[in-house]
RNA sequence: GGGCCGUUAGCUCAGUCGGUAGAGCAGCUGGCUUUUAACCAGUUGGUCGGAGGUUCAAAUCCUCCACGGCCCA
């Protein structure tokens, strides 16, 4: 759309209402000052008795955004919107006056007013302010959606939050459960006496996870950089440095594509504690999860997409090898660790394989094929395989495998911890491998890091590390089904 | 990247077999001093996502493109 053809006639009337008003002085002011919110109105004289009220002749002054309107004659209706509910006002020409009253008949739905006034009940109940003087604060310009069906259009809600944000309750709340969440995790980690920190999200090296980065050019340096993928490295820098429990909420940048799960900018949380194993994390996770339920949404019962999650039972916890086993009856123990039988598996259930990919990754295609999406009620997977986890601890019995887990709700990736890695001689001895898969062309693979091995060398506690997504996070409290639900602007390609 | 669906008034949506583009809300005019999806009467508003094509005639059929949604990779 341009500026030349989305004019319509409401518009155009519109303007010509605010060029009028600013014959008579700035039709903008900044002057007005409201004692009150209706939330708080609501709370404080919602319950009251009608006569109650009218006595103690309540003087009230608020502002907020005309969202109906309801013209009588002389005597008119309205409700005004503002961060914390609508209020409806009563204004009459008896009130306040012939002129401001004309004046206020001309107002449109959308606008900006302040209102001062008495509070006092209708007849049916509904607490209102008996408005003595009324102010247009800001002139809107264009119409706004439908009252009763509200903006439904997904493209427009995402593209112009402002409009879903003004016309949905339901969109206000997700986001203000989305800051809740946020709010809470911060609290359950500081009482526990972790450190909240910021790293670059700019590097050097993009380390920390198996994913393709966003490259930028810094032109002083002229350097390429990289927007983060993940703070995972920088993070256990610093339990190297001495901060032995430390989290990050910030944003990470993943050059993938785009789906009701994915956005190419998102949010995630890390923690790490050293002298902890990933068992440890675990019971944490259950914890921290079971708490934010019932902090945030007041239940351990999480409903989703029509189905029911108790956080409040012990979460499942099965390893990557049982869990193929259990919901693929057909395949035998023995196929796991059988190159052939896994490609044969592989190429019966149509994933596509590459010829350096070993038994480890095998097994977590077939995983993420057949079993990921099945996972339902909350289930930590661990023990995934060494080949796929370059920054994780082994297994003392297995080597094969780490001491790794995810953890999966409603068929979703939510959360990825383990037992670091602190050996500096496998880890970097894992890099070499990562740095030999993306010269075979897999741009997923990570890059060798040798400041992060540096550090290792000069000694890393044992540790064990987590990270949890918090969009995924939010869509399960709120019963959102696309990320772009509990993102403010999510990504979009242009209009035009 | 592939498949399916969608795009019509500011918004929410109809639109039959290809034959003059509709409703509700919003807006405008008038009426109405306790309404609340207010009500009553009248009324304005359209490049039917874009570009081609078929046809006497296209919102409607065909092709391509754009954007969005869902599913798959």
């Amino acid at each position: 759309m341009t500026e030349e053809n989305d004019e319509n006639e409401q518009i155009a009337l519109r303007r010509q209402k605010l060029a009028e008003l600013r014959q008579q002085g700035n039709p903008f002011p900044n002057d007005f000052r409201r004692n009150v919110v209706a939330g708080e109105l609501h709370a404080e004289y919602g319950g009251r008795d009608p006569a109650e009220i009218e006595t103690r002749n309540v003087r009230v002054k608020v502002a907020g955004r005309m969202m109906t309107r309801r013209v009588m004659g002389k005597a008119s209706f309205a409700h005004l919107q503002d961060m914390s509910a609508r209020i409806q006002v009563y204004v009459t020409r008896d009130a306040v006056g012939e002129k401001a009253y004309e004046d206020f008949k001309k107002w449109d739905i959308g606008d900006i007013v302040g209102a001062e006034g008495t509070l006092f009940k209708t007849k049916t109940g509904e607490l209102s302010i008996k408005v003595d003087e009324a102010r247009l604060l800001a002139k809107s310009l264009r119409p706004l959606p439908e009252k009763y069906h509200g903006l439904t259009d997904t493209e427009t809600k995402y593209r112009q939050r402002y409009l879903d944000l003004i016309m949905s309750e339901v969109a206000r709340n997700t986001f203000r459960t989305r800051t809740a969440i946020v709010r809470a995790i911060r609290r359950f980690l500081d009482e526990r006496g972790f450190l909240e920190v910021e790293t670059p999200m700019m590097q050097v090296i993009p380390g920390g996870a198996a994913a393709r980065p966003f490259v930028t050019h810094h032109h002083a340096l002229d350097m390429s950089l990289f927007l983060r993928v993940a703070p995972e490295l920088y993070l256990k820098r610093l339990i190297v440095g001495g901060f032995e429990k430390v989290y990050e909420i910030n944003r990470n940048f993943r050059n993938e594509g785009l789906s009701t799960r994915h956005n190419p900018e998102f949010t995630m949380l890390e923690f790490y504690q050293a002298y902890a194993d990933y068992h440890d994390l675990m019971n944490l996770t259950e914890e921290m999860l079971r708490g934010l339920a019932r902090s945030v949404l007041g239940t351990e019962t999480i409903m989703y997409q029509g189905d029911q999650y108790d956080f409040s039972k012990p979460f499942r916890r099965l390893t990557l090898r049982e869990a193929v086993l259990h919901f693929n009856p057909d395949i035998r123990e023995a196929d796991l660790d059988s190159l052939d039988a896994l490609r044969r598996i592989a190429a019966r259930l149509q994933v596509p394989v590459k010829d350096m990919y070993g038994a480890g990754k095998l097994q977590l295609e077939i995983f993420e094929k057949t079993v990921e999406s099945k996972l339902k009620d909350p289930t930590f997977i661990t023990s995934y395989p060494t080949e796929v986890s370059p920054l994780a601890r082994r297994n003392d019995k297995d080597p094969g495998v780490t001491d790794r887990f995810e953890l999966f709700v409603g068929g979703r990736e939510i959360a990825n911890g383990f037992s670091e890695l602190n050996d500096a001689e496998d880890q970097a001895e894992r890099f070499r491998k990562q740095v030999a898969e993306k010269e075979t062309g897999d741009e997923e693979a990570m890059h060798f890091d040798e400041d992060y091995v540096r550090a290792l060398e000069h000694g890393m506690p044992p540790t064990a590390g987590e990270g949890i997504g918090i969009d995924r996070l939010v869509m399960l409290f709120t019963d959102s089904p696309s990320i772009r639900d509990v993102l403010l602007f999510p990504h979009m390609r242009p209009e035009k």
